[in-house]
DNA sequence: GTTGGCACTCACTAGACTGGAGTGCTGAGA
DNA sequence: TCTCAGCACTCCAGTCTAGTGAGTGCCAAC
């Protein structure tokens, strides 16, 4: 880490690898991912960019395990890349993959014809990213919190129960349930809904605003239960945008039936999902294998993450889960074009709410 | 299907059983849930409820499996129920099963407890079923097409493009995007919502009547486009209201990585998942066993289904998604109880929603 | 009809053996 | 000093064998 800056420098530290080395490393990385045996000798001789004896090899194939880029399951086996191999792998060797036409295509088709929702949009980029690559998908959209708010509106159902409804600007809606402790009249309602409309339009939920008294007892109580909803409903929790596509995908990944289980059980939980995927991209990753990221169960997985960027902000990320023999460039090709575009049209969405937001009149009658 | 609708009556076609015969039953299928070892005569023999000798019980083996309750996994190994077997055991035999005490106390406390909208609700309902049972737990709430609706409103985003939302009585909450071909302004997005929100109120997504002519042709066209987009947001699609709970309690459930893949597959269609739960109800059925539902890749599940009912009309199921050798009395017991109470639960919200209604007037000032 | 007895079946396990893929080491050649 | 063919060695995986035991079907006796 604290090696200079070059990367593909000839070896000087433990952080380095040799020409000859990282050719050997490279051939073993991909022949594993594709047949998910331990890679022997002979094999990487038959590699084109090597060009040594499998005697040669075997010698380095002893460094390379010395210095902790690959293991032995046993004697008198082939080698397997270790976490640090792979990461070796990625940063240094694999070249940058490129979607086939087909898949080049299945994007370009989806992002233009999809329609609906952010969140519809968000549930179907996690199928499509899953379709994209068999493996598991994540797609964590931009948190609400930022969103100015366009629209608020109490209804009620009840005498005593309500609901907000809040309409952010980029598209998302956001409700809860209000309970009063008396009961409160359509009328009551009604002007406290706008009352809250002409207070929080343009305010986000991360910073809602004080409400002025209004008058009216019954309205400023609404009001402060609105306001205390509205923000809690900001705060990270069960209600995190996150969007799981393919979670089947994981039993074909694994054999070990409890790594499966491990791995869904982690996706249940969307708190971890959201944090997973903010860890790595925080730490400046695309890419955590294996033990990187800091769950037990999720030591045998590889997560592959691109951000949403919406004006040069984060906005969420998309994220692949698979085996750390994964076919990375495929991987890292994929979220990276998918986050691109999903990041374009929330962009664009957003960019065509704030221009029709600047005039500031409201939308109500 | 054509006997007599006397249960428990002695043998007189293959769907009966003699008294011993259904206490072998029992005991195998009791002791195969547990331990899901074939089990052998000599330990029928040592059940309670059979006095009879293991050759006896032999025998009767024999015959059992000639009448298709029972199969043996090969020459010199005990018995293993079919389908058919544990339909008898679910049917005839299974003593109605009881929650625990910690479980009631977590069903009672779970809602007396909960909050927020339907969807959250219902989402956790899932959860809660998961728990009780350590099955996978499916919910499908009430399709939202029945519930009148109390409120309309259009949200402008840009000026192309807008957000129709829709809140039910029942507390859900529809929201669709429209796009216009025209530029609109926030007074006739305005005035529209208004219109809307006038003819509109009251009536249900399944039938949405005709919007009358407003005498502007921009709200004329934007009332048109949102009788088409709430319309259609009533089709059976991508958008029922299934929750999916715990599935990675499937991992546990079975061995067979194949089977848990399968069946996670088809938990990801919502569609088949709805449809599923609704042929086993319409069958007048509690329990799908293996090949009973026409699932291919759920041939080795058995699914348990109970209503939510509101108002005595159906109004959606819980349902349980287990091995078919599982504890049929407990999740029977369990999808009952939090059935009924989710059933209570809506009822009361709806009941209360019903009795603010009927004064008739709108929410809006 | 029920039962104890008995011969039989067959999955499962453990141990012995083998073939083969793969290794590490070594000594000769460039 | 690096490279590499050759070789002895290791050890997994597969096959075979024999032994074990749970379980069966059949039968004669009660």
């Amino acid at each position: 880490m604290t090696s200079e800056p070059t990367p593909h420098a000839p070896a000087r530290n433990g952080d380095e690898l040799d020409a000859r080395k990282a050719a050997i490393l490279e051939a073993i990385v991909t022949e594993y991912i594709g047949t998910a045996q331990p890679v022997g000798s002979s094999h990487v001789a038959a590699a084109q960019s090597v060009t040594v004896s499998s005697a040669t090899i075997r010698s380095e194939m002893v460094a390379l395990e010395r210095d902790g880029y690959l293991v032995q399951p046993h004697t008198s086996a082939g080698r397997v890349p270790t976490d640090k191999g792979y990461r070796f792998f990625v940063d240094h060797l694999a070249t940058p993959g490129q979607l086939g036409p087909q898949q080049r295509e299945k994007v370009s088709s989806f992002f233009t014809g999809v329609q609906g929702g952010i969140e519809d949009v968000l549930e179907r980029t996690s199928s499509l990213l899953s379709d994209l690559t068999s493996h598991a998908a994540v797609v964590v959209g931009p948190s609400h919190e930022q969103a100015p708010i366009r629209s608020v509106q109490v209804v009620g159902l009840s005498p005593q129960r309500a609901l907000i409804v809040a309409v952010l600007s980029d598209g998302a809606v956001e409700n809860r349930p209000l309970e009063f402790s008396t009961e409160m009249d359509d009328e009551t309602l009604s002007n406290a809904s706008a009352h809250l409309q002409r207070i929080l339009s343009g305010s986000t939920l991360a910073h809602v605003p004080d409400i002025p008294k209004s008058g009216n007892s019954d309205v400023d109580s609404i009001c402060a239960l609105a306001k205390t909803t509205l923000s809690a409903a900001a705060k990270p929790g069960d209600h995190e945008p996150v969007y799981v596509g393919g979670p089947s995908r994981l039993a074909g990944s694994f054999d070990a039936i409890e790594t499966v289980r491990g791995v869904l059980t982690i996706l249940e939980q969307q708190l971890v999902v959201v944090s997973l995927l903010r860890d790595v991209i925080e730490r400046g990753l695309s890419v955590a294998i294996g033990s990187e990221h800091g769950y037990e169960s999720l030591a045998s997985c590889a997560v592959v993450v691109a951000p949403i960027e919406v004006d040069g902000q984060r906005a969420g990320a998309v994220g692949l889960l698979g085996p750390t023999r994964m076919d990375y460039p495929a991987a890292m090709a994929a979220a990276d074009v998918v986050g691109r575009q999903l990041s374009e049209r929330i962009e664009a969405d957003r960019g065509a709410a704030e221009r029709s937001a600047s005039p500031g009149r409201d939308t109500r009658g």
